[in-house]
DNA sequence: GATATCTTTGATACCGGTAACAACATCTTA
DNA sequence: TAAGATGTTGTTACCGGTATCAAAGATATC
């Protein structure tokens, strides 16, 4: 723990305390704290008596003396990869809608796409004794899991269906989603098909995208190049530069599939400012069905990924366990759909 | 006979306490918390000791127990109307890092722009004894400002610069921002200004925005047409509407400044939809420099604010309240530069 | 050598709640 | 009407740490 300052005992102000409302209210603390938690178990007047104490005290009840005297607390830790990633808040939003709703409170922290920052985090989560973890990432330090195994705690996966999972997965299968569209792209008629796709260094997703684009082009009976196979960094500049190289080093390139965020409209960008007809010269598809896509010219061919529904699955998910104990739960993968939505540009 | 671990009631699996590492290691608690948290004040062999004994058994601090018993926690709460919104994660980006690297942890939560709802997250915080509140919004019920005083958590204010701060406050001004772009737009010849902007009730970030752009035109000697004045909701269609009903009611107009969420980018495109030279027909300026305002062409002309700059400033003062007690900092206010891009669009 | 000071460790009493059980009143049911 | 069931409230012992102060040894000062 981080030291602070030690202008007298502690950092707060003097609160009112649960001992203060039962002494107005003229009955015990327990009284206090069933009439708060558990109105049912409480007469209607020792109820009112008691509600009436806390506004006139202005009583604030303490979660932590809670939390620790029940073992059990109402914070949930979420480590994403970046929180400036726009790819995440959806999600994100997802559970913060399902996860505020229930009364809990969600910790966020971003690991960096490093597996021993998440590591970090996981351990500071759980000394912060969170009910639930979720994790966007499928690539973990054994220590991580370890660790998270100890401690019990039910655990969502995220940003891919894993091969080992640690306990519940909600997501996409980015292996799938790649596959679908290079298909996608191929039937129609599409035979040299370039693909751009963030670096794969831990990052199970990138390397999931890329291997279901090869296993759609032996499908489609076309030849794996792998000059037509880059890996860059997110940003509409690194779009536009996978345009230049792939363009460069294989002419007869007839179709890009960006499969990584908003590679496609730095790609679009560079086209057009080349003046090359999209899809005439080259076709480009893109990964994920942010607002902009729709409404570019050409209007962008995409995958729609459940982005929401995944949030939201996965908070209902991690408080059935915490809440109801639903074990049933224990380990159970939900593999989301996604949707190939055809558009102008491929 | 002792408790056993393992008959404990609720949630969690069993954990080693201090009191199990103290007992391997021979020591008393006290000894144990020293050399965890004070190394300084124990011994050289003690802290191998405990720490090593802390390794074989694989303890983890519990904090709720230490913030409690302390009465100091490391948790800091944010709100921010929207999660789903990109322009927050800058500043999300920029608290967090801080945050982080001083070991404490983020709460977030979203407001849906709901002052009640407000009020009730910054409750449901201080039951969690947070050491610190960062506010997006400018706007809160009184209620909420009471029981903050109350608490005596220190706050920071970001979104704006509001007229009666509640305490901290690091943000750069609607007012001025607004201000100075439209007088931007008045110096470069354009008089027919249209201004579209995000509905203002309860946000006033928003209507701030709107009297800066007034208090320009007033200075510019131009009349203020209320039909050149529009409020909508974010995103690219409604950008596209703006532009259709703008030049419907005002066909003089001859410039749109566009002071929210990529209404510029929907703008920006529905003019290339009808044809419409940008800026020969209308000028476009948009309020955020978004990457993609850089990339479109004609680029579009905007404000740089310092998103991020906001998060990490405020970060650091929230912690030098907290940790070190800089009173210095109480009532604050620290107004952040902002940049007017000169582009093609304006 | 004796006292004062510093360093290191431990015993104890909490922090602010809740679980478990006890005590008592009231209500059922046979 | 007695015995058990049910409902309501209180008592006590914790949850897992830390603040505080006391105690004992080590070092310094005169």
């Amino acid at each position: 723990m981080p030291k602070q300052s030690s202008t007298r005992k502690g950092q707060f102000a003097t609160s009112a305390r649960m001992r203060d409302v039962a002494k107005r209210a003229g009955v015990s603390t327990m009284t206090v704290s069933r009439a708060l938690n558990e109105p049912s178990k409480v007469s209607e007047e020792m109820r009112e008596r008691v509600l009436s104490a806390v506004k006139e005290i202005g009583y604030l009840p303490n979660h932590l003396a809670s939390s620790l005297s029940s073992n059990r607390s109402t914070t949930i830790g979420l480590i994403v990869p970046s929180i400036d990633n726009s790819i995440y808040t959806q999600t994100v939003k997802g559970l913060s809608d399902v996860i505020r709703q229930s009364g809990f409170q969600l910790m966020i922290a971003e690991s960096g796409y490093d597996p021993n920052e998440e590591e970090e985090l996981i351990t500071a989560f759980l000394t912060h004794r969170v009910s639930g973890l979720v994790l966007h990432s499928a690539e973990h330090t054994p220590q991580a899991v370890a660790k998270i195994a100890k401690s019990g705690v039910p655990v969502v996966e995220n940003g891919n269906i894993p091969e080992k999972p640690i306990d519940m997965v909600v997501s996409y299968s980015n292996w799938d989603a790649a596959y679908t569209m290079t298909m996608h792209l191929g039937r129609l008629g599409y035979k040299h098909i370039a693909f751009a796709s963030l670096y794969s260094v831990h990052n199970d997703r990138s390397r999931d995208r890329l291997k279901g684009y090869r296993a759609a082009l032996e499908q489609l009976g076309l030849d794996y190049d792998p000059r037509l196979v880059i890996e860059t960094s997110r940003g509409l500049s690194s779009g536009a530069e996978v345009v230049a190289r792939v363009v460069h080093s294989v002419p007869e390139v007839d179709a890009l599939f960006c499969a990584g965020d908003v590679l496609a409209v730095g790609a679009l960008f560079e086209c057009q400012k080349r003046g090359w007809a999209v899809p005439g010269r080259i076709a480009i598809a893109s990964f994920d069905d942010v607002e902009l896509l729709r409404h570019l010219s050409p209007s962008v061919t995409t995958l729609r990924l459940p982005r929401y529904d995944i949030g939201e699955r996965s908070a209902r998910m991690l408080l059935s366990r915490i809440m109801d104990g639903a074990e049933h739960f224990r380990g159970s993968i939900v593999d989301l759909k996604f949707e190939v939505i055809q558009r102008e540009s491929a």
